[in-house]
DNA sequence: GTCTATACGCTGATAGAC
DNA sequence: GTCTATCAGCGTATAGAC
């Protein structure tokens, strides 16, 4: 996959070369404390082309999240041509974004960390975009196939995919010291059997175990 | 609870009055789009004092920061007066954040939505904070105690109020369209019972039914 | 303690040379 | 297409009156 990657692309074309930096940038400070001649300093690009290129800062910031999310997109695609369950594709899902967070945290920082709305405030909701759409997508067919256990595809998706976000975000801010793949197992076990021990509601708890 | 109220206290303290007007812009902008200035205007307070007080924006973010912390963490000491299990102390947890994400949307989003670490550089991460250490002190009980299944209570912690956490980003971005409230027996079902059908272990499914 | 007016620096943006 | 020099505006912070 043609991730950015400062250290990869050495005689790299000019735009690449802004977005990576601005990427770096991003993720270390964030968006408001980056300023455009800091864009400028590391990429050893002019401000003058970063305008002719993407119009700006806001620019630059849309055009890295387009790019990534566009990447993010194409994961989904080759996760959804797996011949699977839809709990085994989530489980796919989660394995590359733990691996993702810690071969490219950058990027994960970036997509799932940043808050979007601020400095892209057009942009419509992150969990409205395509490759947000295909998550959601695969936990409605989980439930209409009778694999998912849940009423609602929206707060089904949270809870699966809140749980994982928030892992990814304390595994980037060094409360979690190992790699999440390490605790892969457990986490997926316990997303999808319950955290929990006592149980309220027996008769539901037999629903689950039917079929 | 005297949470900081716009419509409450009328003639407020002159600090409310900017802790107040500050929240408010916070929220709806975020810290990097609000300007002094801004704070002044909405507070009536002027420029000076305001200064004089908190001794310039960041300031007024920390102070911010520290109040509601703190009134949160008084929370915690009331749910952790309950005679109660663990389990049921989350529960509690979790239904009074969905009250108050109804009813005070501004400070629920200002401590869970914010990157502090964006305008508080040198703060420690939130989940350091005295109540999140007893949010996650619940759960080590609660796995010592045999009522939480699972190995690690950081990663525990993370599935049970990542979850959480993101329904109420969610609603709040007006994603989820009617009070979590409302939901609130499927989602504390879901999270404690797991969403899975299909279960490969088997063996630990029987674990969770055993005592 | 509270306020107003002002100074200064930084940032985004442009114009024009190469 | 790429770059450098420069500008205008905003936002923080302060000094000093009341």
């Amino acid at each position: 996959m043609p991730y950015l990657d400062r250290t990869v692309c050495s005689p790299e074309p000019i735009d690449c070369r802004i977005l990576t930096a601005a990427l770096e940038l991003f993720v270390e400070r964030g968006f408001h404390k980056v300023s455009i001649h800091d864009i400028q300093k590391l990429s050893d690009v002019s401000i003058g082309s970063i305008y002719k290129h993407f119009g700006g800062k806001e620019g630059v910031a849309k055009a890295l999240y387009d790019h990534l999310l566009n990447e993010f997109d194409e994961l989904m695609d080759k996760i959804n041509q797996l011949e699977a369950s839809q709990i085994e594709k989530s489980n796919e899902l989660i394995k590359r974004l733990f691996t993702y967070t810690e071969s490219r945290r950058d990027i994960i920082s970036f997509v799932f960390h940043a808050k979007h709305n601020e400095f892209l405030p057009d942009e419509s909701l992150i969990c409205d975009e395509k490759p947000f759409l295909a998550m959601r997508s695969i936990i409605e067919k989980g439930i209409k196939e009778k694999e998912i256990n849940a009423s609602n595809p929206i707060i089904a998706g949270a809870i699966i995919f809140g749980s994982v976000i928030r892992l990814i975000q304390l595994r980037l801010d060094g409360v979690i010291k190992e790699p999440l793949e390490q605790h892969y197992d457990e986490i997926t076990f316990s997303i999808w059997n319950g955290l929990g021990k006592k149980i309220k509601n027996e008769p539901k708890l037999k629903v689950i175990n039917q079929s």
